[in-house]
DNA sequence: ATGGCTACGATCCGTAGA
C-alpha cells in the first residue's frame, strides 16, 4: 500500500505529468495540492480513466486540494471544522480502513505579514481538528504541503533561511505540535540521504544546485508508522519539462 | 545587485508562491 503527496502547482498544467506518474509509481492513495481549479473544472473524467476515484475542494487561481484513491473516498470533509476560511486547503476522507487528511498549509509569505499570522492560526485550528480525528481514527495519515521545513537538515542553507518563513521557530513548533498528537514524520523513520528536499525554487537553478527545502510531508499515526516500510522522495518528475516546483513523497505500508 | 521562474487572470503587468 503506497501513500503519496504531491503539490502539482496547477493540476491543469500538470495533468500529463500526474497521469504518467500514477502509471509509473502505482500509488494507492495520492494527495494533491495547488490544483488551482474551481470544483466544476476538476478533470474528473481524466482522473477516473487512470483508475482512481477522487474527492476535491478547489477555487480559481489559488490553493485547491484533491485526494485520489483506488476505492471510493468516504466521509469526505473539505474544511477544518469550526475554522472559517475562504481558502480551499483541506480534503479528508476514509479510504479502506485508513483515514487520510490532505493539506495545503498556508505559505506565510513573511514573518511580519498578516499571512504569517493566518498560517499560525490555521495550524492551531488544524492541531485541534487532528486531535479529534486521532481520537476517532487510530489509522490516520496526514499528507501534504505543510510549508514548514521541520529542522535545519531539511534546509539547503540553514543560515540563509534562519528565522525566515517556512523555517521560523513558531512554524517549527506548530509542526512539532502535530507530531506531539501522536503522528510520526514518515521520512524520518528511516536513514535518508543528506540534503533531501521536496521543493526547489524555479529561479537560480534551484534544482540543479539542490537548493531546496523539505516541506512536503507524510505524518502517520503509531499503528501506521509501525507498518511503514519506506518513505522516499521521487525527484524524477522535477526533471521533466515544465515541472512542478515540488516533487512527490511516497510512504509504503506493509500489510496489516 | 534582493533579481533571477512559473501560473494565473488580467491585459502587454500585478499577485502569489516558498
Amino acid at each position: 500500500m503506497k501513500l503519496a503527496t504531491w503539490n502539482v502547482n496547477s493540476l491543469k498544467v500538470r495533468l500529463p505529468h500526474l497521469v504518467d506518474w500514477l502509471a509509473a509509481a502505482q500509488p494507492d492513495v495520492i494527495c494533491l495540492q495547488e490544483t488551482k481549479l474551481e470544483d466544476g473544472k476538476f478533470p474528473q473524467t481524466e482522473i477516473e480513466a487512470t483508475g482512481f476515484q477522487a474527492a476535491w475542494s478547489g477555487q480559481k487561481t489559488y490553493n485547491g486540494v484533491a485526494l485520489l484513491a483506488r476505492s471510493a473516498p468516504r466521509d469526505i470533509v473539505t474544511a477544518i471544522p469550526g475554522f472559517a476560511d475562504e481558502q480551499k486547503r483541506v480534503v479528508a476522507a476514509t479510504v479502506g480502513d485508513l483515514r487520510v487528511v490532505c493539506l495545503y498549509a498556508p505559505n506565510g509569505q513573511a514573518i511580519d505579514s498578516d499571512k504569517y499570522a493566518y498560517k499560525l492560526r490555521w495550524y492551531a485550528a488544524l492541531r485541534g481538528w487532528l486531535a479529534d480525528e486521532l481520537a476517532c481514527h487510530t489509522r490516520l495519515a496526514v499528507l501534504g504541503d505543510l510549508n514548514v521545513a521541520p529542522e535545519d537538515r531539511d534546509v539547503h542553507d540553514p543560515k540563509a533561511w534562519e528565522g525566515q518563513v517556512l523555517c521560523s521557530e513558531p512554524e517549527r513548533a506548530a509542526f512539532r505540535a502535530l507530531c506531539a498528537l501522536g503522528l510520526e514524520d514518515a521520512y524520518r523513520l528511516f536513514e535518508q540521504p543528506e540534503k533531501s528536499f521536496s521543493w526547489w525554487d524555479y529561479r537560480m537553478l534551484g534544482f540543479r544546485r539542490n537548493a531546496g527545502l523539505r516541506i512536503d510531508h507524510i505524518l502517520l499515526s503509531a499503528p501506521l508508522a509501525a507498518q511503514c516500510a519506506s518513505c522516499t522522495i521521487d525527484k524524477a518528475p522535477r526533471k521533466l519539462e515544465r515541472p512542478s516546483d515540488h516533487t512527490p513523497v511516497i510512504a509504503e505500508l506493509r500489510a496489516a
